[in-house]
DNA sequence: CGATAGCGGAATCACCCATTCCGTTTGTGC
DNA sequence: GCACAAACGGAATGGGTGATTCCGCTATCG
């Protein structure tokens, strides 16, 4: 095996004197063409996309997929660093926005715009991950996002919009519903907006009695994020 | 490998006189201790159980499950034969409510909670299926149902309790969303009526205005149903 | 040109699960 | 009890999927 391949793909450089050879130019392309070839795949069909999918949509060999990360889930890792980052500064914004019910939609609506153009992004977001390979320190991310919209939702609250009862811990149910959703029909890609706004719609302070369950306090929140796997049980 | 084992369990009996075997006892109490194990697991895992853990519960071996049965769908076709109709008298059964809106959310209330009961029955109810061997005339069951549907939500207009523009195959984006969520957190296995409220108020005749995005009309749901299937895509 | 980094993609490996097979156990009829 | 086939358990098999590795071939660089 080549061995160092993968990792120094894009470090490389600092060989003593006389280096034999210095890089070949196609070579680094692919790097490049590779990322984005990822992005838009788990980006259409989710982290459970295959090597092969990768590579065919980048034009090259899955060979060459190894020649760059050293496994799938270097993939995933590289292209969805970020998205907790992201996620928590969308509420950021969301705080940012004077009227608190609007913040309230505004945080909705971005965050589940992006999960519906990235199925990635909503599947890492969720938690241990449909896919094989995906894992990671969801739980605490999880955790931290639910700390972070506590404000958003409080200030709610004390303004009286949203309705009783409701509380941080719903986005996890909320968007793990709304995740569902997205890709339901290829006709009709903003279809989940028609039933985001029946979820919000139902959030808003209203007239029309209380919620019939509590919400997940943090202990079960957290508990039901980290087993959140796939299908079976 | 008897031969004629599986079919003719539960027939027996009429032995005409010098049958050299009648049937053994615990044969005959291993297939309703099987229908009863699977009924549990389907319940539980969904569709995707194996038959190593049906038999586990059933406290048999794989083999005894095949005595039994042909195959995996067989099963499952034994247990949700009736689940469509089933799904067909619930809205019958909401039809006759006078209050036009309650018989909608008892229609949903009732359906919902057979689903949140058992995974099987939500799987088998939402198309193509999960497992591997799962399929069948979904489509056609999701048209049905779908029509059968009509006039609950035309009843419900009429007397301008639904809100505009929600129709009939609306129903198909809200259960899958409810769906996904009947297992979040095992500590609280009834926190759907949660969702599912705020998705029925979300639904109401309301002041709050129109819905975004139009729902599936026949054609795009009957798309959407046949190719549901689960994740990659 | 000649060496060789890089390449494509077939072959491997690892899992998973339905289904089949077969040696063993257990009711049954005598 | 006894003989025997029906039933049984569960290991072996077969097919499928997808990540990862391997290797002969190719294109680039000097």
């Amino acid at each position: 095996m080549g061995g160092t391949d993968a990792a120094d793909a894009g470090t490389a450089r600092s060989r003593p004197r006389s280096r034999p050879r210095p890089k070949r130019k196609d070579a680094a392309l692919n790097n490049e063409r590779l990322v984005q070839a990822a992005r838009e795949v788990f980006a259409r069909k989710g982290l459970s996309a295959t090597l092969e999918d990768i590579a065919a949509q980048a034009g090259v060999g899955v060979g060459t997929v190894y020649r760059n990360f050293a496994s799938k889930r270097e993939i995933v890792e590289t292209l969805y660093d970020e998205a907790i980052e992201s996620a928590l500064a969308d509420v950021q914004d969301a705080l940012a926005i004077e009227d608190p019910w609007q913040a309230i939609v505004a945080f909705f609506e971005v965050t589940a715009a992006n999960q519906a153009r990235d199925r990635g992004l909503g599947e890492t977001l969720h938690g241990p991950g449909h896919g094989p390979g995906a894992a990671g320190p969801s739980q605490l991310a999880a955790a931290t996002l639910v700390a972070t919209l506590q404000p958003l939702f409080e200030r709610a609250a004390a303004a009286g919009v949203i309705r009783d009862g409701v509380t941080a811990t719903d986005i996890w149910p909320i968007f793990t519903m709304l995740n569902s959703v997205y890709g339901l029909s290829e006709a009709n890609p903003d279809l989940w907006r028609r039933y985001l706004t029946l979820l919000l719609d139902g959030l808003r302070a209203t007239d029309r009695g209380a919620l019939p369950v509590p919400p997940l306090d943090v202990a079960a929140f957290t508990a039901a994020v980290s087993r959140a796997d796939s299908g079976t049980g």
